[in-house]
DNA sequence: AACCTTTATCGTAATATTGCAATTAACAAA
DNA sequence: TTTGTTAATTGCAATATTACGATAAAGGTT
């Protein structure tokens, strides 16, 4: 096979695997890290910053945007991304929600 | 091509992209769920809480053991497996650190 | 209009992931 | 030793991801 079963999973499992994916390539993340960095929302000039070509760069962008971390603007004949405000905070809430779950009193090994 | 240029990245970029990847099938959420759930490190039976063969399970189990979630000890003939406590908190703290770095005052859009 | 700049999309090749049947390995129990 | 139980490994098919050249789309500039 090769697919995953996502329908085999609850929603919100989905979900967290989701963005975990979104999160899971060194390029993504870098694209990320050189968002927060410049603050203001530099557009094009990422590709400029990381060894990939435009097209891969366009690609990565585009998963960041479905998984609501970033989003991207138009202005002029260029697109300003950024930081999605409005999910970061509620997407590393899900995140600890995870990771909170953990009780190391209780935890056997 | 299709191969990550990990190269061209930094240490600290690939380390929290191969642990963001190992959380990113819902699978593997639903394991790290179910051993956060029943607390004592109850082995093979995850095998019987998901719907996945026994091979995949052992699969996934290794990929996040090798991210360091979680560690499998021996116990007679079967395998005790939960939360690695060592890494889990510093792992949530490597994700954080990318979550922390957003500042909404300077954010533009 | 013709031209340049910027970004998205298409097409395709290389590689990685997912899933499982079959088998093996390791150990316990009879 | 033989048998049974549990989990890892192997091998392979199906699918997904990654990367980029070529091209298209959209808007600005001259």
């Amino acid at each position: 096979m090769g697919a995953t079963k996502t329908t085999h999973f609850t929603e919100r499992q989905n979900e967290l695997a989701t963005l975990a994916k979104a999160l899971g390539h060194p390029a993504r993340i870098a694209i990320l890290e050189h968002l927060l960095k410049v603050n203001a929302c530099i557009c094009g000039d990422i590709v400029n910053e990381l060894p990939l070509a435009q097209p891969t760069i366009s690609q990565h962008l585009k998963e960041l945007k479905n998984a609501g971390l970033i989003k991207g603007e138009i202005e002029g004949n260029s697109i300003c991304y950024c930081i999605n405000e409005k999910n970061w905070r509620k997407i590393q809430k899900i995140v600890n929600s995870l990771f909170d779950k953990f009780n190391s009193q209780t935890n056997c090994c």
